[in-house]
Parts: C-alpha cells; sequence; structure tokens
DNA sequence: GACGACAGCGCC
DNA sequence: AAAGGGCGCTGTCGTC
C-alpha cells in the first residue's frame, strides 16, 4: 500500500461523521473511487465542504434520479467544488447491472489526458521495421504531450536512447550467452523479465510473421535490481549469420513456462522465433493489450499502441516508479536514429528519408552501437511500460457483476492475456486454402466481368466517344459521365487513362503510356439522393441501383457462353433458380417498376431500358471487381499464404469495443452465403481426414441487449425461441397479432414427420415486408441508428419512420431507458461499460454541454457490441481449455465475432460439434449467468461454405 | 514513385 | 450539418 492509499484513508475518517449524520433514508451514495468505499450521505452542503477543505472526494449519485434529490442551487455548489462526478439514471433503474459498480474506471479515466475530439480512423500505416500489429509509427506524428520530440532529431544522438552501450551486455560468444542463460534462468528467475526481437527479411507491410523474418539481434531486460557484469543490466545478443547458434543456447530459456516475460506485441515475436523453432512459453504481458485494456481509444490521439508511442505518452507511463521516470526515456523511432536524406544527383539532400536495411545497421561500424542501444532499449521501454501499467491497471477496480473482483489487471491476467496467448495459436494454424479452385474461380470472375463492361460501353458509345477508354472502377469517372453538368459536377473534365490502343497525340512521334481523355456528361439530368461526404453525387452500388431499378443483366442474350454457377448441384438449385424466375418475371411481363429512376430520365421507352440496363451491367461489374480484388486474387497472393500453404491472418485486439479484428489477410469480411456468387467460402477447407466445424451464436447482441436492458419483452421472446423477428413484428403490429391470434398465419413452422406443407402460411411469407421492417429495426436499433436514418433507407416520410420506430419500443420500454442511461453515462462519466466491465471512454467535449450525436450511439452500442465480443472471448477460452476437445484434436482458427470455426478430425466431428455448442452456450466457466440463453448453431463439413 | 485522402464495400 | 455501431482493404487521384 503506497501513500495515496493512506491519503484516502484520511479522507474517509473526513466523510464518515458527516454521513452518520445522514439519517432520512434518502438514497445517495458516496462511492470512494480509489478504495470503492460506499457510504449514505444526505448531507450535501456538508459534504461539498468537505470537498472544498481540500481533500479530494468524489461524489457519485447513482441509482436515481439526483434533481429529485438535490436543489439546483446544491447542484452547483457541488460542481463548483471540482472533482465531482455524478450519475443519474431513469427512475426504476436503481438496481441496474452496470452503473454503482462500473464508474470506478470512468474516474480513473476522467483524469487521463482525453482524445482528440474527432473521432478519425487511424489509417492502415505500418510502423517501424518489425511491428506486426498496426502502430502508427511515424516520424512525423508529434504528440501533444510528447515532451521528449523537441530534441533535435537525427544524427548521432545516442544519448537521447533509452539506454547507453554502457548499460549494455553484449553476447556474441557461447561463453557469454551460456552464462547469461544461467543467470536469467538462475539467479534472475523470479524477476519479470521483458524481451524484444529484431527482424529481418520481412515486410511486415505484407508478409505475416508465419513462415517469415529471421530474427538477427535480441534484448532482454529484468528490471534494475540487477547485474549482468560491470553493473550491465540490458542484455542484447548478436544471433546474426555467424552467431546464429546462440539463438539455441537461449531457447531452453524463452520456452522455460516458468519465468515471466513481457513483450510488446507478443505475436509477432512469437511466429518470428517459432521460425526458428523455438515456441516461447511463460507470456506474462503484451503491454500492447495492456496499453488497449488501459485505454482502448488512442486512435484519436495523434499516438497509437506502437512502443515509442506509448513511451513517449506521459499519460502512459504515468506509473513508472518516481526514481525511475527522472530517466525516461521514450523509444525512439528508427527513422529518427537512422533515417538519412537520399543525396539527389544534384548532390543536395532530398527529402525522403530512407533507413539502412537492419543487417547494415547491426554490421556496419559506424551504426552498430547506436543500433545496440536502439534494440536494447527496446526491452527496456517494454519493461518500464510493463510497470507503469501494472501500476496503473492496478489501481483501477474491475467490477463484474456488481462486485469487485479485483484489479483490472486481475481481468487482464485472467481474461486478455491467455486469450492474447490462444489468438497467438489461432494465427500460428491459419486456414487452408483451396488455390486452385480460386484460380479458376477467377477465370470465370474476370469473363463475366468482361461481359458486363461491354455492356456499359456498348451503351456509353452512344453518349461518349471515349467508351473503351473509361476506367469502370474510378469513380469520378463515373460520377462525370453520369453527372456531369449537375449536382455541382462541372460539365466536362479530362482524366489520364492508359493509352491502350497507342494513340499518338499531335505533335508527338510515339504513343505515350498515358493519354488524357475527357469525359463529357451524358446530358440527362438524372436523379439523385445519394451524396458523398464531400458533397458530390455517390456512385456507390446503392446509388446506382436506384438508377438502375431491379433489372439485372441477362448474361445468355449477351454471349453464349452459360453463367457459371459453381459448386453443387443443390446449391444452385436454391440460388440460381430464384434469380432465374425473377429474370424471366422482367422479360416476359415488361414489368416497368423493375426500371430505375434512370428510365423516366431517359424519357421512358426503349432509351430508359437500355440506360437501366447499362447502369445494372455497371452495377455488376462493381460486385464482381470487388470480389476480384478483394478476395480472389490476394487470397491466391504469395504475400499471405504461408509455406504450409495456409493463410496466417493477423488476430488483433485492437477495437474500441473488444471486438477482434483480423489483418492480412481480413478474413472476417469473407463474402456471405447469399452474396457469394462464386462461392469463395469453399475455398477454405479442412485439411485431409480433416473437417471444419463452425459454429455461430444466434443473435447474440440482441440477447445481451436483453439482458443488459432487463428488458421484459424480449427475454419473454428468446425464451419461448422460434424466429425472433416474427415475433418482433407480430408484437409491432396488432393485425398481425390479431392473425397469428386467430391462428390465420404461424409465427415459425417446424416441419414435422411426415408433413411437407405448413398448416397455415408463415408470417415471414404473409407479413413479409412487416417482418422485414422489424428484423431491420432489430439490427438497427442496437447500432442507434435514428428515424431520420430509416426514413431514408425506406424511402419513408420523417414521421413514418419515426411512427415504427416507436412501434418497435411498444414494448420494449426498458430499451429505451436503458439507452438513455449509456447516454448519461457517456456524457457526464465519459465513459460506458462491457458485461464483464471493460471501459470504454469517451472523449470530453470542451467548454460545451454538446455530446455529439456520434458519441451518443457510440455509447449505447458499446455495450452491446463489447459485451458480445466478451462472451465470444469467454467462449473461445472454453473451447480452447476443453480437454475433451484438445485430446480429440480440434483447434481453434478463426473467430468472425459470432461464428467459431474449428478444425479436427472428421471421424469424431459430430461428436466434437455438440461438445463446441455445450461450451459455447455455457461461457461463463461452464455456466450461463445471463438471463437469456445463448442459442448456438454448428455444422461440420470439409469446407467453410458448406459448414455454415 | 511513394504517400495520404477519399470513396466505396466486404463482414458481424 | 448530419443523423447506424465496429472493423480492413482496394482503387483512384492529387500531391510531393
Amino acid at each position: 500500500m503506497d501513500d495515496r492509499i493512506g491519503r484516502l484513508r484520511h479522507k474517509h475518517h473526513n466523510i464518515k461523521p458527516r454521513s452518520a449524520a445522514a439519517q432520512d433514508g434518502s438514497n445517495i451514495k458516496l462511492l470512494d473511487c480509489d478504495l470503492g468505499i460506499e457510504n449514505h450521505v444526505t448531507n450535501i452542503k456538508s459534504h461539498s465542504a468537505a470537498a472544498q477543505d481540500g481533500s479530494n472526494i468524489k461524489l457519485i449519485e447513482c441509482g436515481l434520479d439526483i434533481e429529485n434529490h438535490i436543489t439546483p442551487e446544491i447542484l452547483d455548489e457541488i460542481q463548483n467544488v471540482g472533482n465531482v462526478y455524478r450519475l443519474s439514471a431513469p427512475m426504476g433503474h436503481v438496481d441496474s447491472h452496470a452503473p454503482v459498480s462500473s464508474l470506478v474506471n470512468c474516474l480513473e479515466a476522467s483524469h487521463m489526458e482525453e482524445p482528440d475530439i474527432k473521432m478519425n480512423k487511424e489509417m492502415s500505416g505500418q510502423g517501424g521495421a518489425k511491428d506486426h500489429e498496426s502502430s502508427k509509427d511515424s516520424s512525423k506524428n508529434v504528440m501533444p504531450t510528447d515532451y521528449f520530440s523537441k530534441e533535435p532529431t537525427c544524427n548521432s544522438n545516442v544519448q537521447k536512447l533509452a539506454c547507453t552501450i554502457g548499460d549494455v551486455l553484449i553476447v556474441d560468444d557461447l561463453f557469454a550467452a551460456r552464462s547469461v542463460v544461467d543467470k536469467l534462468q538462475g539467479e534472475y528467475r523470479h524477476h519479470v523479465h521483458a524481451c524484444d526481437t529484431e527482424v529481418a527479411d520481412i515486410d511486415v507491410k505484407k508478409e505475416s510473421p508465419v513462415g517469415h523474418g529471421r530474427v538477427i539481434c535480441f534484448s532482454i531486460y529484468c528490471g534494475p535490481n540487477t547485474d549482468f557484469g560491470n553493473g550491465k543490466t540490458c542484455i542484447w545478443v548478436d544471433v546474426m549469420d555467424s552467431n546464429a547458434e546462440l539463438l539455441g543456447v537461449f531457447k531452453s530459456y524463452f520456452e522455460d513456462p516458468s519465468i515471466k516475460k513481457v513483450w510488446h506485441n507478443y505475436s509477432f515475436d512469437r511466429h518470428v522465433l517459432a521460425n526458428h523453432g523455438i515456441t516461447p512459453a511463460g507470456l506474462y504481458a503484451d503491454t500492447m493489450q495492456l496499453a488497449r485494456l488501459w485505454h482502448s481509444g488512442r486512435k484519436g490521439t495523434g499516438g497509437s499502441y506502437s512502443l515509442e508511442s506509448l513511451t513517449s505518452d506521459i499519460e502512459a507511463m504515468n506509473g513508472v516508479h518516481k526514481w525511475d521516470r527522472k530517466t525516461l526515456m521514450k523509444k525512439t523511432s528508427m527513422m529518427d536514429l537512422f533515417g538519412t536524406y537520399k543525396i539527389k544527383k544534384d548532390g543536395t539532400q532530398g527529402s525522403i528519408k530512407f533507413i539502412p536495411p537492419v543487417e547494415e545497421l547491426q554490421t556496419s561500424e559506424a551504426l552498430r552501437d547506436k543500433w545496440i542501444c536502439y534494440s536494447a532499449g527496446d526491452a527496456l521501454c517494454t519493461w518500464r511500460l510493463w510497470e507503469s501499467l501494472h501500476g496503473q491497471l492496478s489501481k483501477r477496480h474491475w467490477i463484474f457483476q456488481d462486485k469487485v473482483q479485483g484489479s483490472m489487471y486481475t481481468f487482464y491476467d485472467k481474461y486478455w492475456r491467455p486469450f492474447g496467448e490462444l489468438l497467438v495459436e489461432m494465427e500460428g494454424h491459419g486456414m487452408l486454402v483451396d488455390r486452385p479452385y480460386l484460380a479458376e474461380i477467377e477465370k470465370v470472375a474476370c469473363k463475366e466481368r468482361e461481359i458486363s463492361i461491354q455492356r456499359f460501353r456498348r451503351w456509353v458509345g452512344e453518349h461518349c466517344c471515349y467508351a473503351n477508354y473509361i476506367n469502370v472502377t474510378s469513380d469520378a469517372q463515373i460520377r462525370q459521365l453520369l453527372f456531369g453538368g449537375f449536382y455541382g459536377v462541372e460539365m466536362c473534365r479530362s482524366f489520364k487513362v492508359p493509352n491502350i490502343d497507342g494513340y499518338i497525340e499531335e505533335g508527338k512521334k510515339a504513343p505515350l503510356k498515358y493519354r488524357s481523355i475527357n469525359i463529357c456528361g451524358i446530358g440527362k439530368k438524372l436523379p439523385c439522393d445519394l451524396f458523398t461526404s464531400g458533397g458530390l453525387p455517390a456512385v456507390s452500388m446503392q446509388a446506382l441501383r436506384n438508377l438502375a431499378g431491379k433489372v439485372s443483366v441477362d448474361y445468355l442474350t449477351a454471349d453464349d457462353e452459360e453463367p457459371f454457377i459453381p459448386g453443387e448441384a443443390d446449391a444452385i438449385l436454391t440460388s440460381a433458380g430464384a434469380q432465374g424466375s425473377q429474370k424471366l418475371d422482367d422479360l416476359h411481363q415488361e414489368d416497368l417498376s423493375a426500371y430505375g429512376q434512370a428510365y423516366s430520365a431517359f424519357g421512358g421507352g426503349h432509351e430508359g431500358k437500355e440506360a437501366c440496363r447499362a447502369i445494372a451491367a455497371l452495377c455488376e461489374v462493381s460486385a464482381i471487381d470487388t470480389l476480384i480484388s478483394g478476395f480472389i486474387q490476394p487470397l491466391q497472393g504469395g504475400d499471405i499464404i504461408g509455406p504450409d500453404n495456409r493463410v496466417h491472418c493477423s488476430l488483433n485486439l485492437n477495437t474500441e469495443t473488444g471486438r477482434l479484428s483480423a489483418r492480412r489477410p481480413n478474413l472476417q469480411n469473407q463474402p456471405a452465403l447469399e452474396k457469394d456468387r462464386y462461392k469463395i467460402r469453399q475455398a477454405f477447407v479442412a485439411s485431409s481426414g480433416n473437417s471444419l466445424i463452425v459454429a455461430d451464436y444466434g443473435q447474440l447482441e440482441l440477447r445481451l441487449l436483453a439482458h443488459l436492458a432487463n428488458c421484459k419483452s424480449m427475454l419473454e421472446a428468446f425464451k419461448i425461441g422460434g424466429d425472433f423477428h416474427s415475433r418482433t413484428a407480430m408484437n409491432m403490429y396488432d393485425n398481425v397479432k390479431k392473425a397469428v391470434d386467430r391462428g390465420d398465419v404461424l409465427l415459425e413452422w417446424e416441419p414435422k414427420e411426415g408433413e411437407d406443407v405448413p398448416p397455415a402460411p408463415l408470417l415471414k411469407d404473409v407479413f413479409a415486408s412487416e417482418r422485414r421492417k422489424a428484423k431491420m429495426l432489430n439490427f438497427s436499433i442496437a447500432y442507434g441508428k435514428t428515424a431520420r436514418g430509416l426514413s431514408k433507407d425506406w424511402k419513408v416520410s420523417l414521421k413514418d419512420a419515426q411512427a415504427t420506430v416507436d412501434l418497435w419500443y411498444k414494448d420494449r420500454h426498458e430499451v429505451r431507458d436503458w439507452q438513455e442511461m449509456q447516454k448519461m453515462n457517456a456524457r457526464s462519466m465519459h465513459c460506458v461499460h462491457t458485461l464483464l466491465g471493460r471501459a470504454r471512454h469517451f472523449p470530453r467535449v470542451s467548454g460545451s454541454e454538446f455530446m455529439s450525436g456520434r458519441i451518443e450511439r457510440a455509447a449505447i452500442n458499446t455495450p452491446v457490441q463489447g459485451s458480445a465480443a466478451d462472451v465470444a472471448m469467454l467462449a473461445m477460452l472454453e473451447l480452447w481449455r476443453n480437454k475433451e476437445l484438445k485430446e480429440l484434436g480440434w483447434k481453434l482458427l478463426l473467430q468472425v465475432h459470432d461464428e467459431m470455426i474449428l478444425e479436427g478430425p472428421s471421424d469424431n466431428a459430430p461428436y466434437a460439434k455438440d461438445l463446441v455448442v455445450k461450451a459455447m452456450s455455457h461461457p461463463f466457466d461452464g455456466k450461463n449467468i445471463l438471463r437469456v440463453d445463448l442459442a448456438v448453431e454448428a455444422k461440420y463439413a470439409k469446407n467453410w461454405y458448406a459448414a455454415k
């Protein structure tokens, strides 16, 4: 216990006499955030006076409507004291789950530097030489709190490194290596060890460290109270070239599970070490994930989660001991240390910096010392960052189920540390991809794409002489063609395009690689109701569909080729059959309502139809294009395919809500079944003798919303089971309910033995539009979608949309109350919490009570999405730890938020599937503590498509 | 040629 | 003024 606790105790004594005066039963709670002690006080005035006398008390009012208990004058007084925080909740939610307890993290958080108000996305910029995980590591990036960055950059300023060469024990022979390992595994085995590697032969922007990258050196630091000779505390080991065998000496050390190792972005180092046959064990902490837990929203601050960025953030390093902070140095980026300007031909200094290859840094006589300091500094910085975040997270209460379960560091130990280990294993396994299949599919897709392009060009040719030059994947060119002359788009504009047929410009003798063409508007004012954020007419799929209508491109008339539908015969019947009949309708009935807005803009008739068909062809092109360039091609690319023919994406805990994200490639956005016209998911297969189990949660987020809001109607609907959206529709519309009550329609129907036709029509058929709306609302409401947005989507008036929204809330008022409460939390505490007690912090809006709608929507969505992420994580840990599944040979490969994919032997797949379902539906240490059941559906098959 | 902004789109 | 949360990736185009 440090003196901080002592001070707080003292404060607590100050309060006590006053709280004793609290007699009238009013329910105001005082919660000392740092200690979690609750008092009941009524005498607000004396309490606030206590605060004024210099003590640092936080008053929290919770579980009731504060205005009923405190007069405005008193409120003013309290708020003038400073350091007063309050939370109020609507009446009727006194007992609620998150509020009382989950304040604590908010209070901690409110002392932190707030992110910039803009919630702009971090671009996918990649960091230094080795940061596998995205970490903005730009040398241009100067953070507001970065007082180190005032130092001169570049050149040989070794002092500014975290350590000097004199601190570093350089290990480059067997004798030294063995003696160091002896100390690490002997004398210092109980220390916390920070480790870091430097890696060559990898392009972190493209390649996975699984199967790529070679360790050329590594560094270890295990605290200041060590001595590896002559007072040296840092270890740096050269394992390049002739020293490669030294790595083997450290194998037992890295694999020793009893030695507590801290890494910054463990995933990367672990995979690279695995390339050398070393399987690190003893993960004690990953400072990158600690930092995410500490504060999930650093994206907008100008910094991110790179070691450099975190160690230069005074708030992140706040937990470092005082004696250490004096000498605290941030990690300096490679660019600052080793970047040099290119010299142009004329001898002047260029403006582009470049960094020599890491091998050169390590071997160059001039740079080697600096390189060693840099590398050793990484371990040192990681250690200090761990120390700081450990200290800070240890002081934050972890509250789950209204009880303090420990600190947020406890949370890390219990969940995110093992989860981190699990994720790394999953990355290591990867998914097997059937590349020949993809190649086949690509041919067909390209052919279909070409047909649609020709269709479109044929039509364009009637309006523009450069039809063959137009780049159909250029938004700007399409916009120019369709909207030139209207909506603020100039009439004509020139574009630089590849000179495909050798056009020779005036005055030139030979054709140039590029030429410019002049694209003018088609001269008809097309209606436009979608615009980009920049105010220009949108040419997105949605916008083009509005113009084209539902007409589809008919390949048979365009070409003698049969349309290609890959896959099994039964699947063809379901998907192609439906589309086929749609086409026939269009042809035979001449249903003009199928044509979109372009029809009348072109005066109807043949012209109008042709315009619609052409724009539909363009839609087709863009749809096929995204499949080819986004999925089919990259999955075949050598960049991401490992030596084992498997794809090893990286799985990151880098989201605001605690969901996972996947990168290089993103396996979480593979086309879904309905839209997967080429069945890309069939390319993800199990290896020989194995199957995939794909297990899905049913309506996970909605179930959590029902739980969190304690919504009677929703809980009831889930309890009864069946089609949730149909039930929603029934509860929204009286006429639907009556029809159901009368037995005219069925809510849902499970065919029983000997039945093949339902005894009455189904709700989803009879009241299709009602159910569609209900379904849409079910998803939208949790995201905070407004009536305004719905009115746009549904093309109805704001009033009508609002009325429909109100219908949804009719029997779900608890949801509305709960959402209001989350918004209030966000407003007053600047944070909200998930089921497991993780916090998400929101930026303060300076000098104004105004809270942007975006923050409010995030506030109501985060507990839902984040809690679902918590449940998914718990489920994964259950699956991972399940002894039976392990013995049967099943491994987790991928998670797609509410879907788990495992691979294992086909012969026990049916049994394993049941184990998976059981584990997932009871993710809380084998139990389900929620107010709702967790529905899980699972299948097994040889590939991802078939198992869905 | 590299980089970043923008638009757009895939998933849950 | 805009008004659905959370991601990653690809393409184009302007700029340096």
